[in-house]
Formats: structure tokens, sequence, C-alpha cells
DNA sequence: GTTCCTATATATAAGTT
DNA sequence: TAACTTATATATAGGAA
């Protein structure tokens, strides 16, 4: 998105994936709090690494299983 | 965003909070699409909206169960 | 409820420390 | 590694249809 326009495809160097990995981690992360916030709505973000690491997000009163389990009944 | 800096709190406007919610449901989903092919990561991101209306998206192979299955064990 | 427009706010790639 | 800088790409508020 700056210097030289980013091209969508798997970013083969590691390091450079892993660093953009945390960023838009980041990026996603408050994107998500802001629309719960701006909407009133609940949301819930799952992230996998490559590296098999989990992070995610929720701004759920009841934590991610009351979304999960919004998702199931 | 623009034509006067946005305040991140709920947005009273009923007509106005849909908007907002449609619009930055797209930009959520493409952010969270974009990481998961930069990233070569497994994306899932749901959404409630205060409707009681689900929307989500996965970039998972097997579908969102397997995101959750991943979290279960 | 969606889609286009566009001025401006925001996110962020690459570099630097 | 992780944090900071900053130029530029991108997202988006408000308006219109």
């Amino acid at each position: 998105m700056v210097r030289g326009k980013t091209v969508i495809e798997k970013i083969e160097n590691t390091t450079s994936r892993q660093v953009t990995f945390s960023k838009r981690k980041g990026g996603l992360f408050k994107k998500a709090k802001e629309l719960g916030v701006l909407c009133d709505a609940q949301v819930g973000v799952l992230l996998f690494s490559n590296t098999g690491r989990l992070y995610d997000y929720s701004n759920s009163n009841s934590g991610y299983a009351a979304l999960i389990s919004n998702l199931c009944y």
C-alpha cells in the first residue's frame, strides 16, 4: 500500500510474511472492534497463522463461546 | 472517516447504522481475505448484526467448522 | 438495502533505529 | 526480533440516485 503497490498473493519471504501478519492482524482486530461499537454488533475473528498459532478477537459479552453457540442453535 | 472524523461510538440513527454495517462488513471481509492470502493463514470472521442476522467469512478449506474444530482440540 | 462518487481519514510497506 | 517513521495506497462518510 505504500512504497510499491501490494499484490495480494502469498508473501514468500518468511520474515516479511510474519511482519505483515502481525500488522494486519492488529488492523483487522481494530476494524472488528470498531464495527462492533459503531453498529452494536457481536463480532468474532479467528486467525490461524501458517505456523499454527491461534489468535482471536471477540466483543461478545459471553466470549467466543456465545458466538459459536449462536451458530449451532 | 471523511466529511467529519468518525467517533467510535454507537450510531443511533437506524438507517445510518445499517448502511455503515453493510459497508464496514464488506471492508472487514476483504481485509480478512487479504490476510489469508498474503500470510497463508486460515481466517474466520463472524458477525451478528443488532437485528440478529448472521454474516460470516472463512477461507478455511473445510469451512468454518474446521476452524472451530481447531479451537476445541 | 445497494451502488456510485469523492474528499478525507486511516492503514500500512518499506525503511530505519 | 519489535517499535517508530512517513509516503502512499486503501477504506469509507456523507450525499445522491
